[in-house]
DNA sequence: AAATCCACCGGTAACGTTCTCGGTGAATTT
DNA sequence: AAATTCACCGAGAACGTTACCGGTGGATTT
């Protein structure tokens, strides 16, 4: 039973004028007296005017819609990019279409694949860890749509990214614990072949090699991003016989594991191990003793890559741009030896 | 640059039939036969065509778009819920909109004032804490939009709704407490005016009468949802010359906040002073003494309320229903004088 | 006074799709 | 053999909006 909507036709009917005149009236555009414009306005308003914009996107072929595509929203990171997305975009009169795929490649695909352009002025992404082929972005980017990559990004395709400063953050946090006496630093990573995996790994590499501190490949361990995973990766850690004496996660979720399954043992984080993440999740704040990390501008991040988009969708023939934003590092209690 | 995408009268083109052969033989339905049929797909496929929704909109008068209204997204609860939805929306092949409001009714009055419902099927809201009127609501309900509330539900306003058993889970929160040997339970509670903040006060209320335990106004405190604010009610509460020996809050992240006072006041929670949460965030699980909690089926409210929207979308005149899930007590180190 | 200009408005086609209806020819019934 | 049925297909209108172009009448120029 749902109400008709007044339409253009309505009140052109009513006011007794033409349909392009309204629609002139109702745009602010050209070719329109002040009367009229007002006269329209006001019945506009009074029979509740609002416009379709099936109808519009139909005949200019742009809606105000924005797709973004993430591998989850139940964590802090992914939920406060979105909220600085949205922010940009709520001032700019655009709408966001969510998709989650939970990490899953397959997923991802399917919906990339599903995806209807014709209702979509853009496309905000990060890629889901099991990233298979990265060729239906490339498809999407050769067929005109604006495509823009934030925090897991895909290396090879050229278009516009934002992402935080992932080695330097590394290399700042792994300095860090070396500057605090530890000696035998491992980190447990994420998913391998992932961009930013990469970047704090090589990080964490370069930090050791700076200050001449030993580098073991058992001290490496390659998994997924959750707590669990962190938890498992501790263990594994504390199965060798050479074992470590910091770690240097590489999200603070992990971290977080690896701290829970430091306490159960009953090793003192901090004083007989350090641990230090990466992203500032408030529970770093909030576990025991709390979490050194180093802060992500997730925020920022969000801002920045809604606002590139919209340059693309602006300006045809935009050219690509990389920004990268630093973070900070977040000193607190388990990785100070005192 | 945007390269034109295939339509289906370039199919009908391609293979010298009618537009109107076309779309039949797309969406499966009668008349047409299964050699043209397969024609069809495969040009379509050949073509890489992809439906133009908002063709299809304008001509059904109905979109795959449902709009989702939350007050925030960075946090477990609505990131969880939100998950939920996600979930059957995409099952069923439907596009979620989201728009978070940040608790500010005036931005939620504005989205919903912009919001194109020729080209929403559904609307699934949380209302904002600093709820003014509903009237807005009445209104898109009145123009016939089918409307699921969650969570933070409109009392007065009758379409369907989906929240956790506020009442029973405040009410058992309490018992637990007082089962426990805690005498004097103070409440800090959400904002006034909220029908769950309402709910779970009676719970709490109805559990202190049934018991024979003292109420005082003053061991009630109203407020906004974050740990901030729990911190703050606390500091309060400890102020007062008649100290509480426990307390129960709204939600974990209140009862985190109130932690971290009484740990600065060196203060034995759980021992001294007992406090137990509400959601099941996980940080309760983290935070030491571990919290003590309700937990909500955050997921599952998100599951149901779209399916419900689904089928008042399916079925026109579907009669309201209210959908209480129950919660279920999580008892941990916070709660317990041992 | 004729020619030109300008502000304003209306008619029509188009966007991509679906729906309704009418029209084929072949197969089946009488 | 004529009449009826049936499976299949096409033409055209419609959805709500904008873009394009042409046409008014009045004011300004020459």
């Amino acid at each position: 039973m749902r109400r008709h909507y007044a339409t253009i036709k309505d009140i052109a009917h009513a006011l007794n004028i033409s349909v392009s005149t309204v629609s002139r009236a109702l745009r602010d555009t050209y070719d329109v007296s002040a009367d009229t414009r007002k006269l329209v306005l006001d019945m506009a308003a009074k029979l509740n005017y609002k416009p379709n914009f099936n109808a519009t996107g139909l005949v200019k072929n742009s809606t105000h819609n924005l797709a973004v595509i993430l591998p989850g929203i139940t964590n802090y990171y992914f939920s406060t990019v979105f909220t600085g997305i949205q922010e940009i975009a709520y001032s700019h009169n655009y709408n966001i279409i969510l998709y989650v795929t939970n990490d899953d490649a397959g997923r991802e695909l399917n919906i990339i694949r599903n995806l209807s352009f014709s209702s979509l002025d853009g496309l905000l992404v990060s890629v889901s860890s099991q990233a298979g082929s990265c060729d239906h972005f490339q498809e999407i980017i050769d067929d005109g749509i604006p495509v823009v990559f934030f925090d897991r990004v895909a290396a090879d395709i050229r278009t516009s990214k934002v992402m935080q400063d992932d080695y330097n953050g590394a290399f700042e946090a792994t300095t860090h614990l070396i500057a605090n006496g530890y000696k035998k630093i491992a980190h447990i990573a994420g998913p391998e072949g992932l961009t930013f995996t990469d970047s704090r790994l090589n990080g964490y590499l370069d930090a050791l090699r700076r200050n001449g501190m030993p580098i073991r490949k058992k001290w490496i361990i390659h998994s997924g991003f959750t707590q669990e995973c962190g938890e498992n990766d501790m263990e594994k850690l504390w199965k060798l016989n050479d074992k470590p004496d910091a770690v240097f996660a590489v999200n603070d979720r992990k971290a977080v594991g690896a701290i829970v399954t430091l306490k159960k043992k009953n090793i003192a984080v901090g004083k007989d191990v350090g641990v230090i993440g990466f992203t500032n999740d408030p529970m770093s704040a909030i576990i025991s003793p709390s979490l050194s990390t180093i802060a992500e501008p997730a925020f920022e991040i969000g801002k920045k890559s809604c606002q590139l988009l919209l340059n693309h969708i602006k300006k045809k023939n935009f050219i690509p741009e990389e920004i990268i934003l630093p973070g900070k590092l977040i000193v607190r209690e388990s990785s100070i030896r005192s």
